[in-house]
DNA sequence: CGCCAAATTGAGTCCGATCAACGACAGTGG
DNA sequence: CCACTGTCGTTGATCGGACTCAATTTGGCG
């Protein structure tokens, strides 16, 4: 592995703090390739053999039901994800892909177990990572069953404008529709329902023309939406999902 | 504290493997009341003071937002609750209240933080507990954005079936509406419609008077409905198809 | 017995899904 | 350079599921 990627892997707060040897043991046993675009790299119920790492690129994190299909989250480098399948030793509840050509570290289970019953500095950290895991799914659930598809889609964009009134949404809008729990074409006409509420779109570009209108629909609060950054779709993180 | 209370505290598997001495100091500094039905312990958006433990009776995990509210989950006992707010020192992410007359033993989030960054067998404790709670949340998210209401309901009834054909609800129907994200009226109708499928219901009593025909509607997978019971009242999930 | 909350039932409405068609665009190959 | 093709996004029309509102009925409890 290359010793940029390793530092950057160690800079993650997950393995900031642990013991510099068990880290490398760690990363001794690590995989780091290469993946083109839309490849799977993990299924769900498949048994959990490996923390992932995304270091370069973006996956899709995903389940599936009875032929149905909805995005739970997109992870963006550096942040890990399917930590708590790894810890229990239980099956993956979600599939990964890729979402275009990516680089991924993978950390033998096993390995991650037995470090984290010897290194309390990682244990420790582990146990911040998963709560932060666990309350962004928290308000995703939260978000789901309080609002309504339109409320949820104008959150959605605040959270992203983030002070500035323009950006490029992160991901196709077909991903984030099902990311918000919706239909590709419901979506398209949330969009446009949204105009006289302060938003333009063009393409992937949205312009926040009236934040003050959007807030009206949108009634953001850090209790569904979060401040710490964690766990929505497509943050750029030193965190992690899962 | 009651010295029976204290035994079945450390019996959790939060506690089962820590040192002794830390036991004793975490009792210490904790409370343990009684508190009369539909009493509010927590309101989200407060700090996280302390985590709470059920000894006795029921407590409602539920969040609101704009006028609106949604039951999150049911703890019984002896079970924890908000230990990932408690973990990261943030604030609640869902209110709490009685359901019943009911027992709480709080302990103080300031001397579980610092009992778990010097205990190393509670620290992996902490970390099963949280990976199991955030793998429940995952589920009830993959259940909301996969199944209709009608297959959610089905795939609940089973859960709760365990086996034998008959059961008594757990909860209010009102509260299980909420928990399954529909109205107490389509609850209602839903219970009705599933009649053909194998359900009659006389009150709480709910009979499964056709598992087959149930199991055709709810599909039901360990990758949604089974397994590790943290949150949901749990089930210990097999068969399926799809 | 009487009170109140919960549960049911019915009727009407609305939101969101489905189905189908079309335009925009990128990649491919002739 | 340009048809060919597949995917994505949009739009329209329609359908169905779920919500709302309102009226009873049921059941628990003082």
């Amino acid at each position: 592995m290359r010793n940029a990627d390793l530092e950057e892997i160690r800079d993650l707060p997950l393995f900031r703090d642990m013991d510099g040897d068990h880290f490398g043991n760690l990363m001794r046993g690590a995989y780091h390739q290469n993946f083109p675009p839309q490849v799977t790299l993990i299924e769900e119920g498949r048994p959990a053999d490996f923390l992932h790492i995304v270091t370069e690129g973006a996956v899709e994190l995903y389940a599936g039901w009875n032929g149905r299909e909805t995005t739970m989250a997109v992870v963006r480098p550096v942040a890990t994800f399917i930590l708590a399948a790894c810890i229990n030793d239980a099956p993956y509840l979600m599939s990964a892909r890729t979402m275009m050509p990516s680089r991924i570290a993978m950390i033998a289970g096993s390995d991650l177990r037995a470090t984290f019953a010897r290194d309390a500095a990682f244990a420790q950290a582990i146990v911040r990572e998963l709560a932060g895991c666990y309350r962004s799914v928290v308000r995703h659930a939260k978000d789901l069953k309080l609002r309504a598809s339109r409320e949820r889609l104008a959150a959605y964009l605040l959270r992203h404008a983030r002070g500035s009134g323009a950006f490029d949404l992160p991901v196709e809008k077909r991903t984030l529709a099902s990311y918000l729990g919706m239909t590709p074409e419901n979506l398209s006409r949330a969009l446009k329902s949204l105009g006289p509420d302060g938003v333009s779109v063009d393409g992937m570009r949205v312009t926040i023309t009236d934040a003050a209108a959007l807030v009206a629909v949108a009634c953001p609060t850090p209790l569904i939406d979060g401040g710490d950054g964690c766990g929505d779709l497509s943050y750029t993180g030193s965190s992690s999902n899962c």
